[in-house]
DNA sequence: TCTGGGGTCCTAGGACCC
DNA sequence: TCTGGGGTCCTAGGACCC
């Protein structure tokens, strides 16, 4: 048995438990540069402010209503979110954390745990002041349906079990196809062509049909709504397999060296979450483009990839690699409007220092010469000051190591970023 | 005139999720 | 003027290997 829970209105909640004020109000949570709507209150959604909109498009008409726009604050919501995962991870033996504001727990069967969704949804409240949702059903497809109906009605008291049965056909065929988690906009097409057009239609489609149509993981979905558990809780996250910084523009830029700058400090920032996260990448690539919505301006995006000879997680290496990449993605004349860094092909930090022995010699006398100098350096700056080849972000620190140790800046002075 | 079969790896693109 | 950011998985096709 299986129960799925998230936070209600999760960032507007978690908002409202700092600001008091914020309660009763109609409250947004715009995503970065302000551009579009994440997160809505009670009180915006009944203004019908959609998921998604663009702010600019709205914030008059809105602002005069009294709506308060709030930037969001990620460290905040990363914060509440590993709060409410301690309580409920309590409440069951086996929990698989599948966003900032879900999880799905996993019971044994017979555990009466219309009774457990209900202490949980109160322990939760008591710990963090925000109210979750919780849904009940034998698969992970149905729990997600149901704690749409706990959320739907009322009356249930912000808990739903799943029905056997000609009930459970009920619910299904009031549903939309693309209100099942895992049919969105295009295989809502593709199935509606069929002449499906709710989620008892979709349960009882044939399965060869399904697993043509809908791919293999459709049809997973497809097995799911009829009961039969097709996907698996996953209790331990799995490893990651890629990392991304990337970012839209204020305005469009059209010269080489503002996306040159803005890769370089996107490819630091990738290079710092690989150290944090002890990882090292195999592979960077690096994208640009314009913006889609001027569909009137000629449209450009492309990629350019590189293979580290040897894994790596070093800022020198990363903006290196990317600041190349980004002038050879330029192009005169183009308005670009997003730029981003990707890597994968992700290994533990520990094989690469192992692997150091393999490395070809040019390459291995450069990182021998970095890290002799991120040594020295910590010995005059304090152990921990300076971790791979990057200085700690505070521009302070940064001019103390220029003056400490002119050595070092003066190795990196011929690379395209003089000292990252 | 006739031109195999089995496999891997990589890339691009499409689709979905929150 | 202003339209997010970070992920995963699947499929098709091409290059290459023996």
């Amino acid at each position: 048995v299986i129960a799925h829970f998230d936070i209600n209105n999760c960032y507007c909640s978690i908002e409202a438990v700092f600001n008091p004020k914020l309660r009763g109000l109609p409250c947004v949570v715009l995503s970065n540069n302000d551009g579009c709507v994440v997160a809505r209150s009670p009180e915006a959604k009944a203004l019908g402010i959609a998921m998604g909109e663009p702010w600019h498009l709205i914030a008059d008409k809105h602002r005069a209503a009294n709506v308060q726009a709030l930037s969001s604050n990620y460290a905040l919501y990363g914060d509440m979110s590993r709060r409410v995962m301690d309580t409920a991870r309590t409440f069951a033996e086996r929990m698989e954390i599948y966003s900032i504001d879900e999880a799905f727990l996993d019971y044994s069967p017979g555990a009466n745990i219309d009774k457990v969704g209900r202490e949980l949804r109160a322990t939760i409240r008591r710990h963090t002041g925000l109210t979750v949702s919780v849904g009940i059903a034998p698969t992970k497809v149905l729990a997600k349906a149901s704690n749409r109906v706990s959320k739907k009605d009322p009356s249930r008291g912000g808990v739903f079990e799943w029905p056997d049965g000609g009930a459970g056909e009920q619910i299904l065929c009031k549903m939309k196809p693309s209100d099942v988690w895992g049919i969105a906009g295009r295989l809502e097409a593709r199935v509606a062509k069929l002449g499906i057009e709710d989620a008892l239609a979709l349960s009882t489609m044939p399965d060869e049909l399904a697993r043509r149509v809908l791919t293999i993981t459709g049809h997973r979905i497809v097995m799911e709504l009829r009961g039969i558990p097709c996907l698996e809780l996953e209790e331990v996250a799995s490893a990651k397999k890629s990392i991304v910084c990337s970012r839209s523009f204020g305005r469009s830029i059209e010269s080489e060296q503002e996306l040159v700058e803005a890769v370089a400090a996107y490819a630091e920032s990738v290079s710092s979450k690989l150290r944090t996260q002890k990882l090292t990448a195999e592979r960077i690539q690096v994208f640009a483009s314009t913006n889609p919505f001027k569909p009137d301006e000629e449209q450009f995006h492309d990629s350019v990839g590189y293979t580290f000879d040897t894994p790596t997680n070093l800022s020198f290496d990363l903006i290196g690699i990317a600041t190349r990449a980004a002038k050879s993605l330029y192009r005169p004349g183009v308005r670009y409007k997003r730029a981003g860094v990707m890597v994968f092909g992700l290994g533990t930090e520990n094989a690469t220092q192992l692997s150091f022995d393999s490395m070809p010699a040019p390459e291995l006398e450069r990182k021998r010469r970095l890290l002799a100098a991120v040594d020295s350096l910590n010995r005059e700056l304090g152990r921990g000051t300076v971790r791979s080849g990057s200085v700690a972000a505070d521009p302070a620190w940064k001019m103390r190591a220029k003056r400490l140790s002119p050595r070092y800046t003066t190795q990196l002075s011929d690379l395209p970023i003089a000292f990252a």
